[in-house]
DNA sequence: CCCGTGCCCTGGCGGC
DNA sequence: TGCCGCCAGGGCACGG
């Protein structure tokens, strides 16, 4: 389940691993995956070289010499940069970019996918159009105003990215319990100090995430050296029957919008 | 337009 | 020990 912090994780790692390197060759071997033609896809990414690596909220983007491809993590996906090695069963996108040297998209559930788009209107079209600001951009007033004519639970609302981008059901756990709001809140039914605040705190759970190298819980394991420690700074999410760290008040799991969701009974109002 | 539900997929785990 | 069924969930298609 990489978010913002995880991706930026892999961004920064990446960047520094395969810009410059350029792409010689590439095997589908899951083509659901891929979400354009498979022939088209490989002929735009022969001989490309990597640009850059940027990242959009929880995707990541290679600007190549002509393309931009764009990749969604999805729940397990992750990249590895190995040797001639045999193919894991998981390695479902290969990428050779040098001698012997090859970068594999590795992805456990396969929900992962990827997008080619030219560089003039990649940002312009989907998947990045309908993308919602990320925290620290986003300005709470615009915010406020989009939220107070909805009528979902604030934890549906924060994870649906074309309102905010970036939080998953991890962050949006600690951003809600941080801003003392319960996940169930209805959305039309915040005041517009609590919008504020609830964009405050996501930027300052994000940023301090990606300081650590964001989180590595449950199936999302290192890739690319990716160890997070931000696992450790959780208040509420997997907490369930420990104490509440600000009251001591046992925390609770339920779900909301389907999905599960920790909160404190007693601080989050 | 708006919102809730089901689906994609596989490994891990609880129950028997 | 082995098998079965369920659960995890980001984002989209679909239906009420």
């Amino acid at each position: 389940m990489p978010e913002l912090p995880e991706v930026e994780t892999v961004r920064r790692i990446l960047q520094k691993e395969i810009v410059g390197k350029t792409i010689q060759s590439v095997d589908v071997l899951y083509e659901p995956i891929v979400q354009s033609d498979i022939s088209q896809f490989k002929m735009s990414l022969n001989e490309e070289k990597i640009v850059n690596i940027e990242r959009y909220g929880k995707y990541l983007v290679f600007i190549l010499s002509h393309w931009a491809l764009i990749i969604h993590l999805r729940m397990e996906g992750k990249f590895y940069l190995k040797k001639d090695e045999p193919r894991d069963k998981h390695e479902h996108i290969i990428f050779r970019i040098g001698d012997g040297i090859t970068l594999r998209y590795h992805d456990v559930r396969k929900f992962g996918t990827m997008h080619i788009r030219s560089l003039e209107e990649y940002k312009e079209t989907y998947p990045l159009n309908v993308l919602g600001p990320e925290p620290k951009d986003a300005d709470p007033i615009t915010i406020y105003h989009h939220l107070h004519k909805k009528k979902i639970a604030v934890k549906t609302a924060l994870l649906d990215q074309h309102i905010l981008s970036g939080l998953g059901n991890i962050y949006v756990d600690e951003t809600l319990f941080l801003s003392k709001i319960k996940p169930t809140r209805r959305t039309d039914q915040l005041t517009k100090k609590e919008v504020i605040h609830l964009i405050d705190s996501a930027q300052q759970i994000l940023s301090k995430a990606v300081a650590l190298g964001g989180s590595t819980i449950r199936s999302y394991t290192a890739s690319l050296g990716v160890h997070g420690r931000f696992q450790n700074e959780l208040n509420v999410h997997t907490k369930a029957g420990e104490p509440c760290p600000v009251c001591g008040t046992i925390i609770i799991k339920t779900k909301v919008g389907g999905r599960g969701t920790y909160a404190c009974p007693t601080c989050q109002k």
